[in-house]
DNA sequence: TCCAAAACTAAGCAAATGCTTAGCTATAAA
DNA sequence: TTTATAGCTAAGCATTTGCTTAGTTTTGGA
């Protein structure tokens, strides 16, 4: 055995995620990860490979620490109004990060819509399936809809949080808030 | 007077736009973008200024390109019912070059979210009034709405614009319709 | 106490970025 | 036909990119 790193790996990983989620992925480069996450580039590749390692870290971060949020959508009793809930929890995110606009995953989605990379798809695909599943659960609640309904209907929700996601880095809380009250009254 | 140029300034711009429609701004290389506007830099930099000045035309003449998608929108007389068919156009548009994702302006639009440039937002925020008021014109036929029900609809609309152009960058048409036929739904 | 090995520092690599320039070519006007 | 001048070519500029490496420092276990 030898030295002990002088970093903790997950404090560093919240670091690169919080730059990258200011300017996605492209428009993060090495050396500001180094200085944001106060570590030398030898350091960095050591620990995640390359900087898309310190990328795919950081998306797995971000969900940990959105995990709660949809604790909270899984365990909720009311249905719709559960995934409303969801939908406003995603607005006011606390800022324990700074007042970051948007979702890192979403940004992300776009970021990476036309490029072929399976690994982040892949952290997409987990995301958005797990999202649709748990609607479909919430809808199901209400016995009267038929299969097809149901289905439709999670799509639809499934984009409009999309949407919305991509809306609150342009658009103002009031504007956004109109958005998700007319969003379910067409449900 | 001497020469005169090889090339058409409106027809490279046409291909430009292209580039930074599929690939957005920071991903768009001056290099790239000399293979496909088929000059050399130094005519991009004469004609253009630099790479923000061809971005700047670029977006000017997407919105030409698109304008006959808001002319017919203006000119329908069926309220309501020509917003919808304006998101089933928006969605079909003419692969005249090549299958595009997206809108370029809600690409930029998103692209540029945090970055300060005076010259993008007002090309955005002109694009965005517009939309606006016509859509709040189409709103204003149905008589029985009062001012606030018309502002709050017509903000619903945009930011589901909005969101229907960035979903439309990574989902397929059948999610896309089922989220067009929800969103007018209740309108 | 000592030393192998992991952690660190800082310099440096090739490639790509936006942009410029020296020098040549074509052509409108005299 | 001549010539001034705008257009063009291709090389090159400094800076930034992701990543590597030579050399130094630290430290756990013998």
């Amino acid at each position: 055995m030898a030295r002990t790193k002088k970093y903790n790996e997950q404090e560093v990983i919240e670091k690169a995620m919080v730059l990258f989620w200011k300017n996605g992925y492209e428009n993060t480069s090495v050396r500001m990860l180094e200085k944001e996450m106060g570590i030398n580039q030898f350091s960095i590749y050591a620990s995640f490979g390359n900087k898309h390692g310190v990328f795919l870290e950081s998306l797995k971060c971000y969900k940990a620490k959105n995990n709660n949020m949809f604790e909270k959508l899984k365990n909720g009793t009311n249905g719709i109004d559960d995934i409303k809930t969801f939908f406003y929890d995603s607005i006011n995110k606390p800022d324990e990060f700074g007042n970051q606009k948007g979702c890192l995953l979403t940004n992300t989605y776009n970021e990476f819509a036309d490029i072929e990379d399976q690994m982040i798809k892949d952290q997409m695909n987990e995301f958005m399936d797990n999202l649709k599943s748990i609607f479909i659960d919430k809808l199901k609640t209400d016995t009267s809809k038929d299969e097809e309904t149901i289905i439709k209907q999670a799509n639809y929700l499934l984009l409009a949080k999309h949407g919305l996601a991509a809306a609150s880095r342009v658009n103002n809380k009031k504007e956004i808030e109109d958005y998700i009250e007319f969003t379910f009254k067409n449900i």
